[in-house]
DNA sequence: TAATAATCATAGTAAAATACTAGGAATAGA
DNA sequence: TCTATTCCTAGTATTTTACTATGATTATTA
């Protein structure tokens, strides 16, 4: 399962990405849209503007930016940077875990290709293609 | 991540199929080779008996036994069996948890596409292929 | 038949992770 | 200066994880 934190992360991102007209989004708008609280949405944040993924504004009439253009982003980038590795194992996180077992393991093979599905599935969905699904739900809502 | 159980049970699941020549195969074998307490393989394997997956011989000289052909096994099953679902986000559960946001989701596809790939590769794999890979570590063993 | 070696079943538990909330400082526009 | 925002650090209840412990049950074998 993937965490609150990554989940929440995405729909941030993509609640910016739909809703930003140039000016600074504040997490008040996007918990009052998300239905996350403004104190949860802080941690999360964080992590993204230490990334580099956001550019946030202080003070009044303050909020986030995007840095980049949304097909800039991969769903990857988003939920790693929120998440961490979306290893299966631990000895396959970057900062290499080592194990005892590594010289016989039969299993590592598997383990790494799971990684690499999840991975190239991941980084082939960008902000803008769920941006594009975003618009199309809001456009459904108008019309119903 | 995926938990210690879902590991183990790969694991324990190769063993027999590496190890086995028609007489069950006990724990405290297994056991040792794998590294992994007796008691731990204990709650691992009562899940994979519970499912039919293995079949259990009680008493002096037990053990367990393959119900099946390796080939029959997916890696999928064995995992999916000690881990519970690998959805990525409850909502995909089968016993579907519903969500109130799920008319106006736009990452729900994300998830399922996400759910998909992972399924589709765990269930790529068969207990004979990792069996295959495991005779091969064992056979480069003795060649060092 | 008694000892032994195995599975089976249930409970307990320490540590870590998760999913938050709380309080207040810093910043900047009106 | 007031107010609306982000920023930062702690705290915390709950759940999950990764086991260990105890003892019952079962079946072979000496």
């Amino acid at each position: 399962m993937i965490s609150t934190k990554g989940r929440y992360a995405l729909r941030l991102m993509i609640d910016i990405a739909s809703y930003s007209d140039g000016t600074p989004i504040a997490l008040k708008d996007i918990s009052k849209r998300q239905d996350i609280s403004i104190k949860y949405l802080e941690q999360v944040v964080s992590l993204l503007v230490k990334r580099g993924y956001l550019i946030s504004v202080r003070g009044n009439n303050g909020g986030y930016l995007l840095s980049r253009d949304p097909k800039d982003y991969t769903a990857g980038d988003i939920i790693r940077c929120c998440e961490g590795t979306l290893a299966p194992v631990s000895c396959l996180q970057t900062d290499c875990n080592v194990c005892a077992r590594k010289d016989i393991c039969s299993t590592i093979d598997f383990w790494k290709g799971f990684y690499d599905v999840v991975n190239n599935y991941v980084d082939s969905i960008t902000l803008e293609d769920l941006r594009q699904k975003e618009l199309l739900k809001i456009g459904n809502d108008y019309n119903i």
